[in-house]
Parts: C-alpha cells; structure tokens; sequence
DNA sequence: CCCAAAATGTACGATCCAGTTAAGTCTGGT
DNA sequence: ACCAGACTTAACTGGATCGTACATTTTGGG
C-alpha cells in the first residue's frame, strides 16, 4: 500500500493515511448524500479506521465537512494549474482554458457537488475559508492576464470584465454536472452521451470564444 | 381558534387551505435547509396547523417534499405560459424567452433552490412524477415550434435543437441563481448587483442570439 | 337529532445519530 | 526497558426527531 508516503521519519502508523483516508470517504459520501444527509457512522464503516478518528483528527462532522470541501477546492485549482496558456496566442490559450473547465468539471462531479451542497447552505464554510478564497483569486488573476494579452493584440473586444467571463465559463462547465440528474431525467440523457457531451463542449468553447472578440 | 364567533353555526373548517398552507410553509423550508436538514417539527410550528395535519394530509416527510417539488415545477411553467412568443419575429421571441428565463429564476429563488436539492438526490422524486414530465416536456414543445419557424425564415442556422439550446439557457439562468451564495463570497457580489445583474442578462441575450443565427 | 366519516389535538414511543467515555495499544526516544 | 504521548477500539449517552396511538371535535347526510 501507500506506506512510503512523506515525512515524520519511519513511522509504522500512518496517520497521514489514516486521515486521508478519511478525507477521502468524506468527499465521496458529503459529495453523495449532502452535509446532513450524510451518517458518520457510515463514513466510519467505509474507512479502515473508525469513528472515534474522524472525532480525533477532524473534531465535529462540520470540522470534517469543511476540510473534504477545502481539500477539494485546492485538488481542482491544482489540476488548473497543469495548464500552460502562456504559449498560445489568447484566443486559442482562452479555447483552450473553457474546454479544460468543461472536461475537468465533468471528471470531478464530487467537487462540483459539493459546491451545490455548499450552496444549499449559502455558502456558510466557502466564506470562512480564507484558503478557498486565495486559490480563486488565483484563477481569476489568470483569466485578467489572459484577458490584457488578448485586447493587446486586437485578438478581444475591450472592457472584458474576468469575474464576468468566469462567470459565463462556470455557468455552462457547472451546469452540465449539477444539473445532470433532473435534466437528464426529463430531457433524456443523449446530451450527456459521450457524442452528446462532445457537441456540447464544442458549442461552449465556440460561444465563449464569439463573446470575446471584436467586432 | 375562532371558536368565539358564532354567530352563524355556518364557518366552516377549510381543508384545502390548510393543505395549501402547509405546503407553502413547507416549500420554503425545503427550499432553504433541504430534505434531510428540514424538521417537521419546525414546518408545523410555523403553519396555523399542527404536525398531526401534515402527516394527515401528506403520509410521510417525503410525500410533502414530493409534493411541494410538483408545485412548484407547475407554479412555474404556469407563469412561463403567460409569455406570447408566437407574434414575435423569431429571434425576438427567442430574445425574450432568454430574457424572461434569466428574470424569472431570479425571482423563484425557492424553485431554483428545490432543484438543487432534487439534483443531490440524484432527481429521485421527478424521476417519478410524471406530472413534472409533461409539464417539461411542454417547454421543449415551444422551443421546438420556436427554432422551426427561426429555420424557416432563414434567421436561424439549420440543426439547432431544441433541447440543447434549452440546456445553455438553462444553464445560464439556473447558475444565476443556484451558485450565487459560493460564487459572490468568493468574487464579490458586483455582479449581483442591479446593474451587474442587468449586464449579465444583456451579454446572456445575446449570447444565445449569435449561438442560433445563421452564421 | 344522530351517526359515520372527516378533520384535528395531545401525548408519547421508537429510533436514529452526533459526540463522548473509558480503557486500552502502539510508537520512537532515552 | 520504559515512558509519554500518539493512536485505536467498542460501548454508551442523551437529545433530537420522525411518526403514531388514541381521544376528541366537526361536518354532512339521513
């Protein structure tokens, strides 16, 4: 198993595992079932540790809600971060940067479930975290360099606004995930087939790109 | 209550009203704790009537939730209803459609938010009620006839269909609403403001008109 | 006026479930 | 070897909360 993990010099227990291990189910079943919708005790029986760990390590089931969402934030800025736009020219760097988002939402539907289940209670652990925040303030820096390279070059319109264009890129990216379920059910599920999702991204990417630019 | 007046022995008990009374209550609660995080307890104590009552008229805690979610989907196309597209040139039907989309989500926060909770449950409760279907399925049906005529009069590109420009218009005004508390405690709320929100409206409008027309 | 059915009030049972208590075991350092 | 503290286990508690049993009132019909 994972026992060559990091630090602490040779520890036979692995509480960095124990916790991630945590971590890990806690996602997965707060991505699931919401935050009080989700039993401990069923956290606990799908990890190899038990209950009283979560309560040592994490505190309270909110302590443990709020890590899971902040440990998810911080894994899908991290995998934003593997992209290199800087080469391109703006408008492809900016194609490329939507059909990212809309592929890495896709992957990762548990973070964008959370962040419906985050909503349902109005945002109240995004707001206290201080670490959630500055990983967003991140990408949209990005986008606002992105954005100054592509006016400079004539390539995009003037007065783009990057929390605005975030905003659009997200609407369509955290849609498709978040609403799957009641969409699919009533419209039926061809848009979310693999052929479906594939125009789909395409039309985005197109619309997206069309709203920057001049003329 | 009113067991002072009695003048005439003619007042009489008022099932339907406390019937609607109890799902008004209850739709707003659902709507701002979800399904698990909502106590009978709490529904009952802010209805004139009592917890006895809701079990009386509703079974059990999902049969209200079930219910209060088929209000409010037909509270909704009901008010959809009212728009008169078919006078309208095509594209400025289509126009007024998004617009109208975008405004009316804005204003049922509740329904917006009831459909992010049935969408953490995976859609179980509309997955069965065929009422909700239909009512669905009533909208693709004015789109439909929409893009066939934006088709004939040679406004529209060939091969739209109807149920993926729903989805972007959808996405769109669902997003507005249902990310609102995460995305302005993560970006600031200028773009929720009157005239933020009146910018995004615009540029979504418009977005959607240079998706359908012909090149 | 009387009766069955519909509607409502009251009080309680049963269970679920977050969090704790208490009693350990394992670890590296000295 | 042995200690201090990191870690683990299982049983338990107490309050929250869904749902119900049973009594009572109201209503419309005969």
């Amino acid at each position: 198993m994972a026992k060559d993990a990091k630090p602490k010099s040779g520890w036979k227990q692995d509480p960095a595992a124990v916790r991630a291990d945590i971590l890990r189910i806690a996602t997965e079943m707060f991505a699931r079932t919401g935050l009080s919708g989700t039993r401990i005790d069923e956290i606990a029986a799908r990890t190899k540790t038990s209950k009283r760990m979560i309560y040592y390590y994490f505190g309270d089931k909110t302590g443990l809600y709020a890590q899971a969402l902040e440990a998810a934030y911080a894994k899908v800025r991290e995998g934003e971060r593997q992209l290199e736009l800087e080469g391109l020219a703006p408008d492809e760097a900016l194609a490329r940067l939507v059909g990212f988002t809309f592929d890495h939402h896709r992957r990762n539907a548990d973070f964008i479930r959370l962040v419906m289940i985050e909503n349902v209670h109005n945002a109240a652990y995004v707001r206290n975290s201080s670490v959630i925040k500055s990983l967003n303030e991140e990408a949209i820096a990005r986008l606002r360099a992105l954005i100054a390279r592509g006016e400079a070059d004539g390539l995009f319109r003037k007065g783009l606004d990057p929390v605005a264009l975030h905003w659009k890129i997200s609407a369509f990216s955290v849609f498709n995930v978040s609403n799957q379920p009641t969409f699919s059910s009533l419209y039926g599920d061809d848009i979310f087939s693999e052929s479906g999702q594939s125009d789909l991204r395409e039309s985005v990417v197109a619309m997206i790109l069309r709203y920057v630019e001049r003329s």
